[in-house]
DNA sequence: GACACTCTTGCAACCGATTGCAAATTTTCA
DNA sequence: TGAAAATTTGCAATCGGTTGCAAGAGTGTC
């Protein structure tokens, strides 16, 4: 069970140039570049840590050494001894959304430009997180992101007791959440929707929203009703897609359109915006001639001329950065009290709105 | 340096309650869960080894430990030994076609239901994969997945050398692959496009193709270009996108309306055809009236009823699956030879084509 | 040239598991 | 009942690194 040192050298000796196509597959390990550079395995262990105390002239052999076989060292193993795998869990339930292809580009970007590795968790309809954390625990990830709007406040709850650091991005925000929460004011983008349809003079007005149970759904909603709620000459109606998907944002619309709809929808998310919009075009209807319609997300899709979506811009980028950010500040720091981080939403005017009334 | 078996020792002595939610904290090991159960540490790691010499009663003790002390393996630990940590590298680098996020779904749910964990890795722009293959192998990963039609053939073939397990899924056909190819035949498929469009009588056909050294527009203009060349009657142009996204699709075909346009186009990608029928309907045209358009890998997008667009179907899931089990199987025979495992693609009519002429 | 001080280095224990081997136990069968 | 066979068990080495500690080398000063 050790052929790979020994068998090395004996390579390294041979030729540099068979043994470094022969490095790559028996790796070379600590020991090898040890003996290699004469020295002990523990200076080597030290040339490759930052701020050890080697000589510089050390360094110099052990790097030779390192070059010439090919080594480089074993993340795992070094994570076994130090605690710190570098290892982030990405943790996810919404594969469905384009938004989130955006949003995975975005976090695979930040963690590996930090030098960390994204563990991608596909939840796919998975409630318990029992399962995803002790997987995770198992492979000692650093930290844990958890990226959904959906979730039931519970599930992060979980990791509460495990003294892992994590974060729920596009989460809901709390006095005194569980854990981090990074996103949006779900209650506030309902009533900036609610104020913009007002704006424009629509007085039947209606909220699409995505699945019930989602909390971003509950919130949005509810800051919807509380703007309008009481005002007179308005009337308000709200009804739920399946899912935050383009078929059910489609379903959910023909549906309405087939009773008596409102002049205006809010539609919990841009993919539900674009369903909604298809459908109007397949009753020979358009928007905002025939129905108003206002998204959620500004997503890539929705700048596209063809859709022309009129919606309510998240930051991804920044809800991005500083999910990450605290995550790397609590690889320092664990138990940092849990905070919730929220930036500002704005309207993107587009093409689904009449003009503002005078 | 040592607290954690320790304290959690007495603690484990006070109350299981607390207990429990300490032991989540200060994680338990393999030596507690042996003391605990009053047996060595090789009987707690041969309980949790499938086959592995262990009695039943052995086995129900270290169980009802674990169980108690809320122990996992740590898979770190034990890829150290066994050289198998059930890590597997999906390397990507096309985040911005909506098609990968269902590519995605379906990997990183095909790896999971295998009980294998996917490590993201995002190209990002990077050509050289030297960078990435250093540091999956830092991970001592059990495989490598590279899910691109767009990178060029020396990207895997570095991988060859070393002898880790690797497919290349989406990638293109050859007769002695460097590694393992699983996808469809794109040359095939551009034969298949073009008479396709031969079928509905157009004359005059394009070619509007994704970045022009990606492999697979390669392969699918010369198909294409093989079944037109030298017929009398018809004529054949072509042209290329900066990538495969909307954007580019959509600014190409801009660019070719502004000239002479052909009857009817093949995109190399749906996501290029939906920024081309974009194009149309800005310029007050569409498909297939004024122009025909023919996509090809039926995303979701394309059977949305607003977009509706012929294409040429990707058996993704089929490839997918193809690929997982190859790398499953190669797990275990890592030196089996390389081969290119090919589906095959049908046409979808939908909306974007004129019919099949008598 | 001797002494005190700082910088380097190697030894050996450790991280949390696995596994070959031999001893101990149980089972089987005459 | 007893010996042989089969099964179970623990010891100790190992995987590839890290790190506290003490010894060794190097520097500066008087």
């Amino acid at each position: 069970m050790k052929p790979a040192s020994a068998r090395l050298v004996w390579f390294a000796n041979v030729a540099t140039g068979l043994c470094k196509s022969w490095s790559a597959s028996l790796v070379a390990t600590l020991k090898d570049v040890a003996e290699r550079a004469g020295v002990s395995r523990s200076a080597v262990s030290r040339a490759f840590t930052e701020g050890a105390s080697v000589s510089g002239r050390t360094r110099q052999k052990v790097y030779a050494a390192a070059e010439e076989l090919g080594y480089s060292p074993n993340a795992l193993a070094s994570g076994l001894t130090t605690g710190r795998t570098k290892l982030v869990g990405l943790v996810s339930d919404n594969f469905h959304n384009p938004l989130f292809l955006e949003i995975f580009d975005l976090f695979t970007r930040g963690l590996q430009s930090r030098g960390l590795r994204p563990l991608l968790v596909n939840l796919s309809g998975e409630r318990d997180p029992q399962n995803s954390l002790r997987m995770l625990r198992q492979y000692s990830v650093d930290g844990v992101i958890v990226a959904s709007s959906t979730l039931p406040p519970d599930f992060t709850r979980s990791f509460r007791g495990a003294t892992i650091p994590i974060v729920h991005s596009f989460g809901r925000k709390a006095e005194k959440p569980d854990v981090h929460v990074v996103g949006i004011d779900n209650h506030a983008c309902g009533a900036m929707a609610a104020r913009t349809l007002l704006a424009r003079g629509y007085t039947s007005l209606g909220f699409l929203g995505g699945p019930e149970e989602a909390t971003s759904t509950q919130d949005r909603l509810a800051g919807f009703l509380q703007v309008l709620k009481g005002r007179k000459g308005i009337s308000v109606t709200h009804s739920f897609a399946d899912g935050y998907a383009f078929t059910a944002g489609r379903e959910e619309m023909l549906r309405l359109l087939s009773g008596d709809p409102a002049e205006a929808y809010f539609c919990g998310d841009d993919v539900l915006s674009v369903g909604a919009l298809s459908a109007l075009q397949t009753l020979g209807m358009s928007a905002p001639a025939d129905v108003g319609i206002i998204g959620l997300n500004d997503m890539e899709m929705a700048s596209w001329p063809n859709i022309n979506l009129s919606t309510i811009r998240q930051p991804i980028e920044d809800i991005i950065d500083a999910s990450i950010e605290l995550i790397v500040n609590m690889l320092d720091d664990p138990e940092r009290m849990p905070e919730s981080r929220l930036f500002r939403c704005d309207v993107i005017e587009r093409g689904t709105l009449r003009p503002i009334v005078a």
